[in-house]
RNA sequence: GCCCUUGUAGCUCAGCUGGUAGAGCAAUUGAUUUGUAAUCAAUAGGUCCGCGGUUCGAAUCCGUGCGGGGGCACCA
């Protein structure tokens, strides 16, 4: 007699052992048809597996996360099986599945094009209908390596060796076709319906590691019902619409050119965001009380030597070499600098917290394949701070600073936040016991802030641990932005002191922070999150004032001077053009508010409001516009 | 940096298997004076990313360099 509890508590008994599929069906009957897998006392199995003693289970169908992800894996594997009766030779590697989808890395030489990748869908689709039964092998792990090895399947004999001692070797049969596989998988190939697609080839590291030779890898999508495919290719659709690059051309924001890969060419409109953005940090900073100070562009050699950049952050440094033959590194973090100006003058312990803040500009030299418009590039401008303070001090300033993040994003309109807490790198300079310190005192500070917060080992900065700030978009994509750091090393090794309590000299702690992280990459998230449509505070060009034919142009000239005079920036636009070509050019480039006047306003020295993505029309006197949006101006940036 | 892919007018793109380039929008000029997402017409506009090669002849084929895109690796 076995006892089955299933998820609402129900029990189910049976004579003997039985199968996933056989209790489904005795569940009913549409339950059978939609079962994909099954958690048996919480681990997923596949529907044949036998159960033999009292458990719980649950089965598993396409709206529960593990079934459709089974379905994934399912996919990855009819993948690889079709790449390998259309391509012999090819050897197969790994097969995971992905958020939304799958991969399957291959070794082949020559390369798998666009055309390929239909081809490849096609016999995907046959493998389905032929619907070839799925069963799982349990082999010894000897008989395992010397057979795939002599199917000339390197890499899988690979995998099976670091394969845990304690583990089984289990082998899934797709019909004749079998994969070392970890499982669970569907019935049969017919199982996993039609609703995929082949979305790019890539190449990647076997192992990700780049000392390795490169696979090709095959990247796809796969769900329960065409309507979730169709929605998904959707989203993908509309997340390229809000591309920060396409929509940074479309609003005259900036462009990127040749001479200087990832260096950004801001036009005037872009750089009127960027010294909004700036003049809001100014205020929200000095609120806060830090102090802004800026420091050189380009620093003597001797410099990143000491502070251990020369020889732990080199490979990214650019160098300059004057006519004099000495050698400078251009900036590519802003600390110690910052310390040099803390280190004139005495300090005393009564200076502490010092809180001392730059708006950087910094070079790095990343790799070419890394740049990626505003959100990667080699020369960016830090909102950077540094906070010089004593150990005791750490936690409280470490939630200041963490308060004053989230404040800031929550004004610009990102409220998901999680944050990410690093640890010692192999790469780094200082003692053991000093990174024991920063370490601790770190996660205490994420502790008392109750944020939600995950561990990434070995990830830290080379002179301290970090937490990174990542906030959620609009449309649920993760982007790292701000960051904390404790640093017990730099202060140290480049001569920060202060006089503390009892006349003696003491090290302080340095905790460095931005806010954005960089200018130019929140710059780029935000244009994402907002699908270009700015804030009106933030907006580059907030108003153009469009006369609806020019006899009314010398009022809509008189209207936009107003505009201006309170500080709105704005513009008339006096083309020969109707009003209608006006409205949607202008529109296109995502202005705001657009002020029409025509005799109506003339009449009553009013003003007709469209505002972006409405057709809602708003006729407003004048002043009130004015005192309406010239206060929506200052809330924001006193 | 590595793999794949790509580079034609200010922008978006045509240009098949080699015969020195085209469209729409934008620009300029003229007409039109417009009430909520493209008024009409004319004109002008290009070392086809750079360099080298194959060829009688290269935007097109080959090599190479530099950019862009998608990934990997690296990261704010």
């Amino acid at each position: 007699m076995l006892n089955i509890t299933l998820p609402d508590g129900k029990k189910l008994t049976f004579e003997k052992k039985v199968s996933g599929i056989k209790i489904a069906e005795k569940i009913s009957k549409s339950l059978a048809k939609d079962a994909l897998v099954m958690e048996v006392d919480g681990i997923l199995k596949d529907l044949s597996f036998e159960i033999n003693n009292d458990c719980s289970v649950k089965i598993l169908t396409s709206k529960d996360k593990d079934g459709l992800d089974t379905i994934r894996h399912d996919t990855a594997h009819i993948l690889a099986m079709a790449v390998q009766e259309l391509f012999p030779g090819t050897q197969v590697t790994i097969g995971p599945t992905i958020e939304n989808g799958f991969y399957y890395d291959f070794s082949r030489k020559d390369p798998f094009t666009e055309n390929d990748l239909n081809k490849i869908e096609k016999k995907m689709s046959e493998i389905v209908d032929r619907d070839e039964p799925t069963y799982r092998e349990v082999w010894d792990r000897d008989k395992a390596i010397s057979h795939f090895k002599k199917i000339g399947e390197n890499y899988k004999s690979e995998i099976i060796k670091d394969i845990p001692k304690g583990e089984e070797v289990s082998i899934y049969f797709h019909g004749k076709w079998h994969d070392l596989c970890r499982g669970p998988h569907l019935t049969s190939t017919g199982k996993i319906g039609k609703y995929f697609k082949l979305t790019k080839v890539a190449g990647a590291y076997w192992r990700g590691d780049s000392n390795n030779e490169m696979l090709q890898r095959i990247y796809g999508t796969s769900w329960s019902t065409q309507k979730q495919l169709d929605d998904y290719l959707k989203r993908i659709e509309e997340a390229e619409k809000r591309d920060h690059r396409k929509l940074g051309k479309e609003m005259d924001l900036f462009h990127f050119r040749e001479e200087s890969p990832g260096a950004v060419f801001w036009h005037e409109k872009g750089w009127n965001l960027f010294q909004k953005l700036i003049s809001y940090m100014r205020a929200k900073q000095d609120e806060a009380g830090y102090k802004e100070i800026n420091t050189p562009e380009v620093l003597d050699r001797s410099l990143w030597e000491k502070s251990g950049h020369w020889e732990k952050f080199g490979a990214n440094m650019y160098t300059s070499t004057t006519p004099d033959e000495k050698i400078f590194a251009i900036k590519p973090m802003n600390c110690p600098g910052c310390v040099q100006v803390f280190n004139q003058g005495l300090k005393s312990y009564r200076d502490l917290p010092l809180k001392m803040s730059e708006f950087g500009k910094v070079h790095r030299y990343e790799p070419s394949g890394a740049l990626h418009g505003l959100l990667r590039v080699r020369a960016f401008t830090q909102d950077d701070a540094h906070i010089f303070c004593t150990e005791e001090q750490i936690t409280e300033e470490c939630l200041s600073v963490t308060n004053l993040i989230l404040e800031i994003y929550k004004d610009l309109g990102f409220e998901n936040v999680i944050l990410k807490y690093s640890d010692r790198p192999d790469l780094r300079v200082g003692d053991d016991n000093v990174w024991d310190k920063s370490e601790k005192a770190l996660l205490e500070a994420i502790k008392a802030s109750k944020l939600e917060y995950t561990i990434n080992k070995g990830e830290g900065a080379f002179y301290g641990p970090k937490i990174e700030f990542v906030l959620r978009d609009a449309i649920g994509r993760d982007w790292q932005c701000g960051t904390l750091q404790v640093d017990l090393n730099l202060p140290g090794r480049l001569g920060a002191t202060f006089i503390d309590k009892d006349g003696s000299k003491k090290i302080p702690v340095m905790l460095h922070r931005a806010l954005f992280g960089s200018l130019e990459r929140f710059i780029g998230i935000l244009i994402e999150n907002y699908a270009g449509k700015l804030p009106f505070w933030i907006s580059p060009l907030q108003t153009v004032v469009i006369p609806v034919s020019s006899d009314f142009d010398s009022y809509a000239k008189e209207v936009n001077k107003e505009i201006k005079k309170k500080g709105i920036s704005s513009i008339v636009d006096l083309k020969n053009h109707n009003l209608n070509y006006k409205i949607r050019e202008h529109s296109l480039s995502k202005i705001p508010i657009l002020l029409i006047c025509g005799k109506k306003e003339v009449d009553s020295n009013t003003v007709t409001i469209r505002r972006l993505d409405s057709n809602k029309l708003e006729n407003m006197d004048l002043n009130l516009f004015l005192k309406n949006h010239s206060a929506l101006n200052k809330a924001n940036s006193k």
